[in-house]
DNA sequence: ATGCCTTGTCGCACAAGA
């Protein structure tokens, strides 16, 4: 079974390019991030075309999240818990039935974080303290748990090409290396770094200044796994040759395969 | 040093992204 996270910037922006991708590699499931629409606006009948079942979380203009799936998950919730006044809209999860205990996959869309010394800041660690305790929560499931999405958190210099272009960056401060890091420490693997070590993997490329053509990238697309489903872990990739594509997102399907 | 692009918006410039 394969599983991705694709943050596409804007599904009508990116409507070939995302029916492409997806006719490509034919994910079981993907957690879209940076829909960029309301749930009635989400183009849902085209991916229904190809097969796939759609469930939105939208919000007018800025962020949203979207889980595809080729089997009609059981149950989704919407909205990261913990702070019932929070109206972007960042987190879906739906659960899948499989032949063993239940597939939860959560697909996030973590905040941005700039400029540093803003409330914007203050939100993005908040939002990371939610996320803490709602994985924490999930975990005690001891069911097959996955977190996908958009973490705009840098883990570690060699997850940048320039890191020290990032060092007044909210993706790249302690503070948010930290609590992905405490995050990860809850019992996750994270897919890429178990599989790999080698500099150069990155999952985002600036539009500007020819990031793309110069390799000018960093990795902040991550997918976390519970015990539950790290076991099952057969492989892991990054279609970085997407960013290429004609009308490409500034970011890169990300995706872990599972024997379930 | 800043902006470099791209998207969406009650567009005709701006906010937000990262």
């Amino acid at each position: 079974m394969k599983i991705a996270t694709w943050n596409i910037n804007g599904v009508k922006a990116r409507l070939e390019t995302s029916l492409s991708w997806l006719s490509e590699a034919r994910p079981d499931i993907v957690c879209l991030q940076e829909i960029k629409s309301v749930d009635e606006g989400f183009p849902a009948s085209a991916f229904e075309e190809l097969g796939y079942h759609v469930e939105t979380h939208g919000q007018k203009g800025f962020n949203g999240v979207a889980i595809l799936s080729l089997e009609k998950p059981v149950d989704v919730n919407r909205g990261l818990p913990g702070d019932p006044s929070d109206e972007q809209a960042r987190y879906i999860e739906a659960v899948f039935e499989t032949s063993a205990s239940p597939l939860r996959v959560g697909g996030l869309y973590l905040p941005n974080g700039n400029p540093l010394g803003t409330e914007k800041f203050d939100y993005k660690l908040r939002w990371m303290d939610r996320l803490h305790a709602h994985a924490r929560a999930c975990l005690a499931r001891e069911e097959r748990f996955m977190l996908l999405g958009d973490y705009n958190v840098i883990p570690d210099p060699v997850d940048a090409r320039n890191p020290a272009a990032w060092t007044q960056d909210a993706l790249f401060q302690p503070e948010s290396r930290q609590a992905f890091r405490a995050l990860v420490n809850l019992g996750f693997t994270e897919a890429v770094r178990a599989t790999s070590d080698m500099p150069g993997v990155y999952s985002f490329w600036d539009y500007q200044a020819g990031a793309w053509q110069k390799n000018n990238g960093i990795r902040i697309d991550h997918i976390l796994l519970a015990p539950e489903a790290s076991d099952r872990l057969t492989s892991v990739g990054i279609d970085a040759h997407v960013r290429g594509w004609e009308k490409p997102s500034d970011h890169v399907p990300v995706w872990v395969e599972l024997s379930v």
